[in-house]
Order: C-alpha cells, then sequence, then structure tokens
DNA sequence: ATGACTCATGTTATAACATAACACAAGGCC
DNA sequence: GGCCTTGTGTTATGTTATAACATGAGTCAT
C-alpha cells in the first residue's frame, strides 16, 4: 500500500508526520542538530500540507503553552531550509515541510491550489532541465529556482 | 540596429524608457487611465532594469520632490500590475518593468543576477509549455506562474 | 575545574513590506 | 444641480522579518 499522489483528502497523515521526523532524525546527527524547538516547528509546519506562516506558527506555539517570540521561529525555520526539510513559499510569504525523499538538490516546484490550500511539491527533472536549459539560452548560470503555479488542484476541480 | 538580447551593460536605455511609456499610454487608453502618479512610479520602475522595491519608490519621489505615502504608491503598482504594464517579483517583494512586447497573457519567466541586481524577463513558450504540462500530470489547472530564477548573468560571469 | 570556545536560545526593539478605512476632489452624465 | 464613478490624500495599522545584545549549556584543552 503506496502514498497517494495528492496527500489531499484521505490519507495516511500520521505517516507523512512520521515520516518526514524520521528523516529530520536521520539527517541532523552531526554539528547541526535537530533541537527542541527546532523539532516543535517542524511538526506544526507538518501538520498539514498547506503552506503555514511565520506567525501562524507562533500563535500555534502560544496555543500548546509554548509561547515564542518571532526570532526563535525564524530561526528554527532558517536552519530548517539549510537543511533542506522545509521549503519557503515566496509567493505566499509561507512555509511547508519538504515531500522530496531524495536527498538533497531537488527542484522543488510547487503546485499550489487556492481553494484548498494545498501545496503539492513536485521534483520534476524534466521541467527543471527546461528551466536551466532557457536560462543557458541567455546566458545564465542558475543558483536557485522559484517556480509555484497556483490554481485549482484535481480535488477541487472535481468538487466544483 | 536592434535592441540587445540582455539589457545589461551598454544599450540605449532611453529607448527602453519612451517605448514602455509609449505602451502604457497606448494600453491606458479606456477608462483605465495613466494618470500623473501612475506614470511617475512607471518612470521610476523604468530607471533601470533592476527590481525596485515599493519604498524604494517612496524615497525616490520625496528626493525628486512629490513625496508620498504607501498607498499612493502601492495603489500605482496594483494599477499597474492590472494593465500588464509591470511585474511582481515574489521572491524579492519587487517590481519591474514589463519588457513583453506581445499584449497579454505571456508567460514571465525571470532570470534574476545576484551580482548585479539585473532581471531579465524570458517569454518562453516552450517552457510554458512545459510547466502547464507538469501541473496538467498532477491534474492541476494553472492560473498563475511564478518562475523567477536566480544566478548569475552573463556579464557577471565574464567578469568574474 | 577553569577558562575559552561554540552553538543555541532569550529578549527587546525595530526594520521592511503592505493594506484598511475614511475623507475629499474632479469629471461625466441625467 | 444631484448623482455616480474614479482617483487621490491621510491616518493609522497590520503583517512579515531581522538587528543587536545578553544568557545559558555543552565541549574541550590546559
Ligand atoms: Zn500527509
Ligand atoms: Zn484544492
Ligand atoms: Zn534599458
Ligand atoms: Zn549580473
Amino acid at each position: 500500500m503506496d502514498h497517494a499522489i495528492t496527500p489531499t483528502g484521505q490519507h495516511d497523515h500520521a505517516h507523512c508526520v512520521s515520516s518526514a521526523l524520521a528523516a529530520a532524525e536521520a539527517r541532523c546527527t552531526g554539528t547541526a542538530k535537530l533541537t527542541q524547538s527546532r523539532r516543535r516547528v517542524l511538526e506544526i509546519v507538518w501538520e498539514s500540507h498547506r503552506p503555514v506562516g511565520a506567525y501562524d506558527i507562533l500563535d500555534r506555539m502560544a496555543k500548546d503553552g509554548n509561547p515564542a517570540k518571532p526570532p526563535t521561529v525564524y530561526r528554527a525555520l532558517n536552519f530548517l531550509l539549510e537543511q533542506g526539510l522545509v521549503h519557503r513559499l515566496e509567493s505566499m510569504n509561507a512555509f511547508i515541510g519538504c515531500g522530496s525523499t531524495s536527498v538533497d538538490g531537488h527542484a522543488a516546484q510547487f503546485l499550489i491550489c487556492r481553494d484548498c490550500n494545498m501545496a503539492l511539491e513536485l521534483d520534476d527533472p524534466t521541467l527543471r532541465k527546461a528551466l536551466d536549459q532557457a536560462a543557458r539560452n541567455s546566458g545564465f548560470r542558475v543558483d536557485r529556482r522559484v517556480v509555484e503555479l497556483s490554481g485549482v488542484c484535481a480535488d477541487c476541480q472535481k468538487a466544483a
């Protein structure tokens, strides 16, 4: 039994969370430690497949009895970004857990549903090649790719 | 004599500005008027091929004797965005004049140089198709595309 | 075990980016 | 004139993110 392609609707989300946390533990064995507060932020990010704002995380922490200040959350998020455990969605000023299984350097294109607010991470090498080729045609060397497509997901199209 | 492919280095930038302004005049003939303040903001955006922040525009207006408040600038920018005369670069919270000659619905992929800060607008239909196809493979219908590739432009690579 | 060092955290304040809400003015139109 | 739409001015506030400095917890060599 496999994971669904889209993380909307019915799926074993506890599995998403536990595997994400396990991957984080595995990755943070060296000097970069997954501390309490970093783990807490990562858990909150993984509470859904919807991008979550830094101040949403702050609110969440206040509610569950661990109030924090902005720098605490931004530090944790920056750490998680560096480790490749979360992504930042530039078009929303929000963060989402990295759903890629590849160790690093994945492409991270996002499909963002304007109805249900879900964000699906793609890791499409063809797309990445096409982007890099387009840049190369203009002589650009690409370091960082922001690809965020907004629209309506399959589930929401059916619902409408 | 044609326009250079990259708007870096030596080129007739006065031409860029005048054609952009002329295109804006042409587009804003109906109920949507290119008023004084909108035109001023558009001129400031077009002062370079570098993305410019809303508060940079405010500073610029203060310096040249037409001080303004944030809503004034954001209103003008939103108007210009609606008319397709400028684009917003989500990854930088900044704005840039639209360099596309096509009337509307262009793809607007951006190559952003981290060294010289220039942003080059592409309008690559192949890329757009690849993006839409990737989305369609996941059942997504795409309304809006944010494609911003950061790296080093050809000129800056040569300089290094 | 002490001092020096590094890494993480706490805390205060502020910077940077963006909009809500309301008042008013100019122009078209009946 | 009275009405409507569009644009502008102004005040205040909301939202997102970081600077700067102090404190604490662990490691390690002397
Ligand atoms: Zn899940
Ligand atoms: Zn949806
Ligand atoms: Zn130019
Ligand atoms: Zn450059």
